[in-house]
DNA sequence: GCATGATCATGC
DNA sequence: GCATGATCATGC
């Protein structure tokens, strides 16, 4: 996000939390953080948000070195979301920054408030609420630092304002939530917890709450994730996932990726086609706006991907993983590593093959869902532990081949020959990626397409 | 023709 | 400035 967010920590170990924040996105606390249940924290005020905390604290580096007290450089607020009428993602509460001290308050500045405090450095996870589950299976569906618009910023003071304003003329008793716009005084648990004192008035006061107003964090969910459904059709308004992307993509099978690109008006006559037009027509496909995430892919994490497959079957060129770094390697066990996370992507593979006449042209052929079997995943596992024992050993200029394992190898993926890693052993070496093998893909499309779960 | 290493280039 | 997807170049 901007980098006018109010924020004391250094800019790096910002975008390292931000990084831990967005692997939660389309995941579960059980899944990344491998807790079953909130047993272990049910003593503390909010178990949930309590065990999301110490997920942060576990997996950030700058986090571990602020050594717990990161709490007072960010403020991670976990908060619901659910699926709305229309289909799109609504907030389903308020959003409760903390208490309001009556007498505290008396004598303090906007500028020192616990509410200006707060959204400067607000990290925002918005988990999918369902009933009767398990809050360790809530599945995250956005995460991000809020950077709050100047406008936004200035209602909210004026809020504040007025509900300090209430209680320093001793009229607690009288705030409300219709005094506000996008700040409210929030009485959370009613008439139910009673009255408390206030400072400046016989009168006793409902205790209250800072919170966001629904409505603010129902924008704020807007701003936030910019997911849209796949279009669905009267006929098609039960179908499962699998099936409508095929029906989507079926009315299409046969056209070449500049046919589309016409069909969609995405490209003009004379003017080179954009890089991205395979994943910008797949969301026109899908019937998803150009700059929207789409909302099932967010929300069971499957990736979009393009494969140009040759007339031999085999994928022009394989897929990589992002680049890995050689000391991390060294010392990462493949059960923690962050290849054996990105082996549990789901993939919804579009495929185009190579016309049998026409060199260099392709037509769109299918769409495959794919995951990597677990019972590929030792091999994968052996790439891993192989690349590992070469960079301890001093050769992590010495790739895995394609040709030593099945699924799996390692090349280089730098800029150039001066775009490095440092190695444990204290020489540079150019930096390398993990990467599936053609052949492999290959084989796995096959093997889909036999097993007829082709879909196109 | 393929495997491997190296680099380009677009878009965020 | 960098990651990622795309592509080139060399050698067997």
């Amino acid at each position: 996000m901007d980098s006018d967010v109010r924020y004391s920590l250094e800019s790096a170990d910002k975008r390292s939390v931000v990084a831990v924040a967005q692997n939660l996105v389309g995941k579960t606390l059980r899944d990344v953080a491998r807790i079953d249940s909130l047993d272990s924290f049910s003593s503390e005020e909010d178990p949930f948000e309590a065990a999301i905390i110490q997920y942060f604290a576990n997996s950030s580096k700058p986090l571990c070195e602020y050594d717990g007290a990161f709490e007072r450089a960010l403020s991670i607020k976990a908060f619901p979301v659910k699926i709305g009428r229309n289909g799109q993602l609504v907030a389903k509460d308020r959003l409760v920054l903390g208490k309001i001290g009556f007498s505290d308050i008396l004598d303090e500045p906007w500028e020192t408030s616990l509410v200006r405090k707060q959204y400067g450095k607000l990290l925002l996870l918005a988990y999918l609420y369902e009933p009767c589950t398990n809050p360790v299976d809530y599945i995250f569906q956005f995460a991000d630092f809020w950077a709050m618009p100047d406008e936004d910023a200035y209602t909210i003071q004026r809020d504040w304002e007025t509900v300090v304003g209430k209680i320093s003329s001793g009229r607690a008793h009288e705030i409300s939530s219709g005094d506000t716009l996008y700040l409210e005084a929030y009485a959370k648990d009613g008439l139910a917890s009673g009255t408390v004192p206030q400072p400046l008035s016989d009168i006793p006061a409902i205790p209250r709450y800072w919170a966001f107003k629904k409505s603010f964090v129902m924008s704020l969910v807007h701003r936030m994730s910019d997911a849209q459904k796949i279009s669905r059709s009267k006929l098609q308004s039960t179908l499962p996932l699998s099936e409508l992307v095929r029906q989507h993509f079926d009315k299409y099978v046969g056209y070449t990726e500049e046919d589309l690109g016409e069909i969609f008006g995405l490209t003009q006559k004379g003017k080179r086609p954009p890089k991205s037009l395979s994943a910008l027509i797949t969301r026109r496909i899908l019937g998803v706006a150009e700059d929207s995430k789409i909302l099932e892919f967010e929300k069971a994490g499957i990736v979009a991907k393009t494969i140009r497959l040759k007339r031999n079957g085999v994928p022009k060129y394989p897929m990589s993983f992002p680049k890995f770094d050689y000391c991390k390697l060294a010392v990462t066990p493949f059960e923690d590593s962050d290849f054996r996370g990105y082996l549990e992507q789901k993939y919804l593979l579009v495929i185009f093959r190579e016309d049998d006449e026409v060199r260099n042209e392709y037509h769109l052929d299918s769409v495959l869902f794919w995951q990597m079997p677990e019972s590929d995943i030792p091999e994968a596992r052996r790439c891993y532990k192989e690349m590992q024992r070469r960079v301890r050993d001093g050769h992590a200029d010495q790739s895995v081949k394609a040709t030593e394992n099945r699924c799996c190898h390692v090349r280089p993926h730098g800029r150039n020959a001066e775009d490095t890693c440092m190695t444990p052993y204290g020489v540079p070496v150019i930096k390398k990626s993990f990467w599936f093998n053609s052949k492999y893909i290959a084989g796995e499309i096959q093997r889909l397409n036999t097993k007829g779960l082709s879909v196109g």
